[in-house]
DNA sequence: AATATATTGTTGCATTTGCAACAAAAATGA
DNA sequence: TCATTTTTGTTGCAAATGCAACAATATATT
């Protein structure tokens, strides 16, 4: 979607805008913090990144990854009193920065990049939202069981096949699906005992 | 916010736009179904709503309520095969229907409402989003402490005081933190017995 | 006011889950 | 290639949670 137009990041005609900033980070590097940047939207054009809080005790905890085309910044999150987050490079990351403030206030009369962006950024939203939403209707699964099942159907449904690859490592699948690993493995031996799937390697297929 | 331009509901000026439709609903009346309506964007203006999902089994799963200038609509969704969603009013419920596709297609020049909205819509999805990660935020705690906790320190930055009332029943509220109601009685108990929270009715004390 | 309905509060019990502590295998990198 | 780190896989045990089945309030309805 986001190739059409001028957005196409392989020409990266970006810096034509003054209302839009292009910058590409080296991996461990900070991208943004979520400190008075009320109205900073990020998009991630190459590469991938990390969302940490740190709180009062100095505590890490990773709220979200991203990667692809994905939009994150401070607007999308609520401001809150004793802690800190930060977006870091986890990979080298091209990132296109603008403002929601200046978005309909176009920098001059025939900036294509702005337009274009505006054109593709409800798109992109829209795209935030449909994965917020599969991943808080995850999250509310009772069981581990259900939460593997439900991930499943939903790995399933993209690739329209009962076998499929896994996009992430066991251990990343357990800390999205916000269970214990061990108990997750535990889990999917029961499913593999009792005929609901089969597993080898990184390949699941459905039995049902 | 939306109070301001001409989105002003109590003067309700929507009808002069042929993009935008605005449509009183009953209580207990479908506002809209996920079926085939990709494009469609829903703003409440008035009343509460909810989001329900029947399964191939028929059950239903009470996905999202919605109230005040909440957004919503199929593109927020994937598409899922065998299952259908529909939205309905559980209050009188006045709701704002657009199309993604026409939004930025000027239904004529001199259509107040039509920029109104664009101009609101990114500050909608921003609280939309908002919510959705404080949502995220509180599922992804591991234990029906933490959620409450968090819960109740979310409730007390919003109001600045160590005092709140819920504005959910303790039914609701187990549901929404997505966990057994008995279960989160007994967690409130022991948060009273040890001294974290102090509690009367619906009025809760942070004692730390 | 009387009845029905919904919410709140409590508890015993079975199950699920997380935790800790490993071993084995795979991937990384020096 | 060898050593180191990360990931995968397994299990016993304790703790947390869900479930069921109540009683007691509170709210709504006729």
């Amino acid at each position: 979607m986001i190739e059409e137009l001028s957005l196409n990041h392989k020409e990266n005609p970006f810096l034509a805008c003054s209302r839009i900033k292009c910058k590409v980070f080296d991996k461990g590097e900070t991208i943004t913090t979520y400190v008075e940047n009320r109205n900073q939207i990020c998009l991630l054009l190459e590469g991938k990144a990390s969302l940490i809080r740190y709180d009062f005790n100095g505590n890490e905890t990773v709220l979200d990854h991203f990667s692809n085309e994905d939009l994150f910044g401070e607007l999308f999150y609520s401001i809150s009193s004793n802690t800190q987050m930060e977006v870091y490079a986890t990979e080298k990351a091209k990132v296109l920065f603008f403002y929601y403030d200046y978005l309909f206030q176009p920098c001059n009369k025939k900036c294509p990049i702005h337009n274009a962006l505006i054109d593709q950024l409800l798109r992109l939203l829209s795209q935030k939202m449909i994965s917020m939403n599969d991943r808080i209707e995850i999250l509310t699964k009772r069981s581990i069981r259900d939460k593997l099942l439900s991930y499943f159907s939903s790995l399933s449904y993209q690739k329209s096949s009962k076998t499929f690859s896994l996009p992430l490592s066991l251990t990343q699948l357990a800390s999205y699906l916000n269970i214990d690993r061990s108990a997750m493995m535990r889990e999917m031996k029961y499913l593999k005992e009792e005929g609901f799937i089969k597993k080898s390697g990184s390949k699941i297929t459905l039995l049902y």
